[in-house]
DNA sequence: GCGGCTATTTTTATATACAAAATGTCGAGT
DNA sequence: ACTCGACATTTTGTATATAAAAATAGCCGC
């Protein structure tokens, strides 16, 4: 079987069904398989050096987590984006992540507000990117940003909720890596962590709430300009 | 390939990987399938007529809606459930079922109010027992019921939060089914329904939202406190 | 010359065969 | 008698082969 055993011993994975979806996601969300575009089973399988079988796994795991599409009979797609499924994420995000957030504030744990504070810590000391001149994208930020944001509403105290909360996330990254990136660059994004993580600390939830939304709805504006994102029609 | 032809053709599946999910997921609601027990591959393949390959891509897919769990390298068992469980699947659909249902009523468009209408009235009309004198669940019922409560809350824009209710809305009918049936019937659903329905019309909000919240609680106590569901541990 | 039909090719979906991992069993050693 | 470990068995996961469906191309009739 293990053609590319090193694989499986890299990233931790059991099976090589979770290697893929793993890799896939990573593809997917990274923007390196454009959306819309076919996903031949074959042609994925030279790519990812595997066989059908695990790699339709993958694909259906990935279906159920809306970044590929099923057509029934003639195989998977990258799913598609739109100005309209933009905005019913980012809106449906700022519904979720509030009553989180406010839930995780209500709740108060100690453990919370002290991952809270060392998430923020551990984002802020860490540059969005590699180069002061021009924007080159500093790849352990993604993640620190990722973890923040789930600190902030991890006490919310039901993983289901958390749970949509993280697909939303995963969907408006994609939004992200595919808008392009300069504009990025010039926002005070570091300053909004930093005023939303004292708002959080002091209890003082309504104005941590407006701050959240204000940080998704600023982003996703700033996506949904971008010139030639949603070229097509 | 095709051992058993009639099958697609009954239930309009293209494929026999989503026809296999269609009845899995049938059968996981439906509570023949026992939390915890395994899902050994080729004991369902002989079950249910079909093959290791599309029962796999039924079951990856099952996991992401949180039926079956995936123990890797070890493959698949039921989803479990407990008391804790069953309170945060219930205290996150009142959640998000409260800004679903809400959103609706804000955007109150005629075509939303029809559809509701219409199927409260297919509920209505619909008993909830064959029988009269001793419970004996009607199969037609519960379709009914579903399509009432994401009539209420199909207008709120968002077919994220829409799909989101919907998994919450399957999980609650696997707990109900495996619950004891009896304490069902001395219930005034239809009462808590009819309630339901005037107030969404007559845009009173917070009301209804009281009364969806309710009727969600309500059901949950029960079932908790049902003997011998959660006995093991 | 063009539209629709059939044949061919390509691709998807499924069955089967196989390899690796997990589980269960039996026996040796303490 | 009980524990630990090697062996056999079972089961999972993956690869390959095959059948059905879709896509494509070619052909004939109009």
């Amino acid at each position: 079987m293990a053609r590319t055993p090193a694989l499986a011993a890299v990233n931790g994975a059991a099976t090589r069904a979770t290697s893929l979806y793993d890799q896939l996601r990573a593809d997917l969300l990274g923007g390196v398989l454009e959306p819309g575009s076919k996903l031949a089973i074959e042609a994925l399988a030279e790519r990812y050096a595997s066989s059908a079988t695990p790699l339709r796994e993958a694909l259906n795991r990935l279906v159920s987590d809306g970044l590929v599409e099923r057509r029934e009979q003639r195989g998977f797609v990258v799913a598609g984006i739109s100005a309209q499924d933009l905005a019913e994420i980012t809106q449906t995000r700022c519904w979720l992540e509030t009553i989180a957030l406010r839930e995780s504030m209500a709740a108060h744990s100690t453990l919370w507000e002290e991952a809270l504070v060392l998430a923020h810590h551990r984002l802020a000391r860490t540059p969005r990117s590699l180069s002061d001149s021009r924007f080159e994208d500093n790849p352990e930020w993604e993640p620190l940003h990722r973890a923040f944001h789930r600190a902030l509403i991890s006490g919310c105290g039901s993983r289901w909720l958390l749970s949509f909360c993280e697909q939303l996330a995963d969907q408006h990254h994609r939004y992200r890596r595919l808008s392009a990136p300069r504009a990025f660059a010039k926002r005070g994004v570091k300053t909004e962590h930093q005023q939303l993580l004292e708002a959080a600390l002091a209890g003082r939830a309504d104005e941590a709430v407006a701050l959240l939304c204000q940080h998704f709805e600023r982003t996703a504006r700033i996506i949904r300009d971008d010139p030639g994102l949603f070229a097509v029609a």
